[in-house]
DNA sequence: AACGGACATTTGTCCAGGACAAAAAGGAGT
DNA sequence: ACTCCTTTTTGTCCTGGACAAATGTCCGTT
């Protein structure tokens, strides 16, 4: 038979849905309703589990459980987001020209042709203008279109890799800085998104600053001992917008009781938006702000 | 007070260690003992954390946590090693000379040294000399330092990151396969070790072969998706001797199951090593293996 | 109509304690 | 040394209850 089930700790890999929130779900709301297995342990057809992720995204979008779980199972296809983006507000998500050509290269799964198009406007713009011009909305852009189903899980996987790749290589061709502070650069157990922080990298080292990038996932206390072995100047941290954002402000200041007190830590990505920063914590809204907080601690440094 | 607490949310991320691994050790073994804040819930203090860290590392090594748990708070430190790994056996792993002298860099923190010397040895020794004798041991035996604790958990995200660079940087230099098959890289959702997957990736770059990189983290279905979508002849996935090596063939199993037949399945990485495969996926024990499978594809296909 | 605060509902996470099966260890026999 | 069997260990799953933080709703004020 070709009816794949799931147990439940497969489902939570797959759906990011946590095993309390699914038994919850299906003591609430009477969904998902899985089948049992000899033992009385949950199986979940694959149907169900696609359903799932279906409820996942949209509640993303800013629906609530609640309502979706009770809606029929076929009218929950043609939902819109309901909640704004950030940053839609001014501009809606423009498909026009460039950006959306790049869009397209990803989406027809053109890996050569998205890399040499990426290539060329690197060299036009010039790296600076490259990172936030191109590469800092297109992300964003992917982003929104992954949460409209636009894009799937694993064009978003593949866009992610090959502009890892750009970037990687792109500050591959800096020199080694020598003067600025010395940036420690990861994010918390949580986190695996890592273009925030190859951007922010990117801008740091074209003003020479010293980047230690140690990639995702650094337990809280790990990254205490890592900034005084490394005797860091600075623990830049990234939170991305599918962060849980109601954790990150406990995280933020047990993460400051660890670390030395001469020792900033800063905190961006689209996670930390209107979000109020715990104190001997600072924010960095954008890339701009990035680079202003660096030119502020050299000045603060002489 | 400097006296930093954990939820048991907080505990689980840090450690690894599920909520109910936590509890039910509270429960068996007496350990840990967290306090309880207002609402009965518990908190772990930092040393309780740390104490933990280091049972999950000795029990990676083969220790029994019954053994570790019932073990006073100091004796924990001074213990070795228990179960010999794979690839102990012939080679007791040797720091002497090159391979050394590399793995001292890291624990120096030596980025730019590091990436120079290894810059040095892929040029000496060629693209595929330098994965197999190179890039291959070295990963090897940090991980062994790891779980020795010679190496803390930010070197091994040092060496990590900029192993990955270097190997990424080199797979840009080489022209886009067309001849091979298409073969689509990536790994299951709780697995996020990259290198073993860059390593295949750059072998079959170099034969030819077309690579499409997904990064780590697909979901089982997605990766169904994408195979078709792709149109790959072969999804390969890797398993880090850390992946827990119970669910392996159970995973592989499904997604056989969601893949068309006409897709082969491998699968590499330490995890794998004595595993019995299940029907229709073709494990790799080796880098070399990778290579021969690749050839053999390639006979059979004409 | 916009704003702000009080109240109600929704929703995720935590808890206790029980059960069971898979893995590992130990032992016996070849 | 190796295989087969039994016992112990250990992780995961279960139920059902509780609660607080987040969110939505309503109402009065400016």
């Amino acid at each position: 038979m070709n009816n794949p089930c799931f147990n439940i700790a497969a489902v939570e890999r797959d759906t990011g849905l946590s095993k309390d929130v699914l038994r919850m779900w299906e003591r609430r709301y009477g969904f998902p309703v899985p089948e049992r297995d000899a033992n009385g342990e949950r199986l979940y057809p694959a149907d169900q589990v696609e359903r799932l992720r279906l409820v996942k995204r949209l509640m993303d979008q800013g629906h609530r459980p609640g309502k979706l779980l009770a809606l029929p199972a076929d009218e929950l296809a043609g939902l819109a987001p309901r909640r704004p983006r950030a940053g839609d507000a001014g501009a809606p998500p423009s498909l026009n020209g460039e950006l959306g050509d790049l869009l397209a290269l990803i989406k027809q799964h053109d890996a050569v042709g998205y890399q040499q198009a990426m290539q060329q406007r690197l060299v036009r713009q010039g790296l600076l203008g490259f990172v936030q011009d191109t590469v800092a909305p297109l992300t964003q852009q992917v982003g929104e279109a992954w949460e409209e189903g636009r894009f799937e899980v694993f064009e978003e996987h593949l866009y992610t890799e090959l502009t890892k790749r750009l970037l990687r290589q792109a500050i591959a061709t800096l020199p080694a800085g020598r003067q600025g502070p010395r940036v420690l650069l990861t994010s918390l157990p949580d986190e695996q998104h890592v273009l925030g922080l190859l951007m922010v990298e990117t801008l740091f080292a074209l003003e020479g600053a010293e980047c230690i990038p140690l990639g995702t996932q650094m337990p809280l206390l790990d990254i205490g001992s890592a900034a005084g072995a490394y005797r860091a100047d600075v623990v830049a941290l990234s939170f991305s917008s599918a962060f849980p954002v109601r954790q990150i402000a406990g995280l933020l200041q047990q993460l400051r009781m660890v670390l030395p007190e001469d020792i900033e830590l800063w905190a961006g990505g689209g996670g930390v938006r209107r979000l109020t920063p715990p104190a001997g914590v600072q924010l960095l809204d954008s890339l701009e702000d990035a680079l202003d907080a660096l030119r502020l601690w050299r000045e603060r440094h002489g």
